[in-house]
DNA sequence: CGCGGGTTTGATGATGCTCAAGCCCGGTGG
DNA sequence: CCACCGGGCTTGAGCATCATCAAACCCGCG
């Protein structure tokens, strides 16, 4: 259950197997049906989310009942909202499974104990919260300078593994064009080549 | 020169007479000219700079030389590009005062060592990092979600100062529209009332 | 007074949205 | 085993939004 989860932070940090024994204690597995929710909007987010296997997504609804892609996460990814996670306010987003999944899932306090106990998981995650800075600040340049269609090479290029998972009207969301739009870029692209 | 500085920070976390003097200590003031540089494309960002006076701007240049503006700072914000400043990788972006400004500028170092020397100012920075993520996501959604005119409004609420200080050519950047449209959007939006 | 940056205005065209229909495919029930 | 259904993707026609290009305007400053 664990092994994926240990690979993907000994990329980053690696720890002894004492640590990882004293890690494993603060998770809690939870599988988790396709459509089924982990989140809806009005919930705190009391969980931080590993993703052992499946697919999941976070997104907000605005008023006229449109779905907004916040964030997606394949294996080896992690899930949250995180605001809501560590402010312990109410979340405006739902998150729910793409394709049946398995979690290793902490609440906020576990979290809070674990980076006192194993300072390596604190490294571990401030690394992670710099890349997610990172690649929501890409993302938002990437969505005020370019094209539809350069938006999604780009994603393509840099997401490769997104295409392969994640259905093609949730992807035009997650970019800001409707799904008429992307197949229309799809197809002009196949044409090129 | 550390009056506003410490008004700010003493809103989130209080520090003692002690404290401030410690924390004194680690910054450096710097005045800036309008127009100039802070940080270029390419440079590594050195300092992370509190605003006491003035406005900057961060942005991108892209291929076809066009600006894209990531944030500006007025009185009492903080200014940086945190994924360089934290990760000393050199930085996409340009950093640069659209009014003359007084700032109080740490390094790494200093900022690191201030953590351990001062944990209430590790405390008010988790806060700011919390902020900066959540008002990222805002931006993203909105800019994903919404109209042309709809940015302009959901910004114009939710920041009102900027209208007031930052040129509507740099905002236009900001919401990823031209400033021919949104001059016709505000146009449209004043003869309505 | 003249210059220059910023904003406005107008005409035109491209980009992407909406609405409506059809297609493809996997799953379900008769 | 086939017929049907529904979800996701595609296609097309018409329209709204927004960008582009060009020109005029406004105002603070040298």
């Amino acid at each position: 259950m664990f092994k994926l989860f240990f690979t993907h932070i000994n990329q980053k940090v690696s720890l002894t197997a004492a640590e990882q024994n004293e890690v494993k204690t603060y998770f809690t597995p939870k599988k988790l049906r396709r459509k089924q929710y982990l989140l809806q909007e009005g919930e705190v987010c009391r969980y931080l989310a590993f993703v052992e296997k499946g697919v999941l997504r976070s997104y907000n609804v605005d008023a006229k009942g449109g779905e907004h892609m916040i964030h997606f996460a394949l294996e080896g990814w992690w899930m949250a909202d995180t605001y809501s996670f560590l402010s312990g306010e109410p979340s405006n987003y739902n998150i729910d499974a793409i394709e049946d999944a398995e979690l290793l899932m902490i609440t906020l306090e576990g979290f809070e104990q674990m980076m006192v106990q194993v300072p390596r998981m604190e490294r571990y995650f401030r690394i992670l919260f710099q890349n997610n800075i990172i690649s929501k600040e890409r993302r938002l340049i990437s969505s005020i300078s370019y094209s539809a269609e350069e938006k999604y090479i780009r994603l393509a290029e840099s997401n490769p593994q997104l295409m392969q998972r994640i259905p093609l009207h949730l992807i035009a969301s997650y970019l800001g064009i409707t799904p008429e739009t992307l197949s229309r870029i799809r197809k002009h692209l196949s044409q090129k080549k």
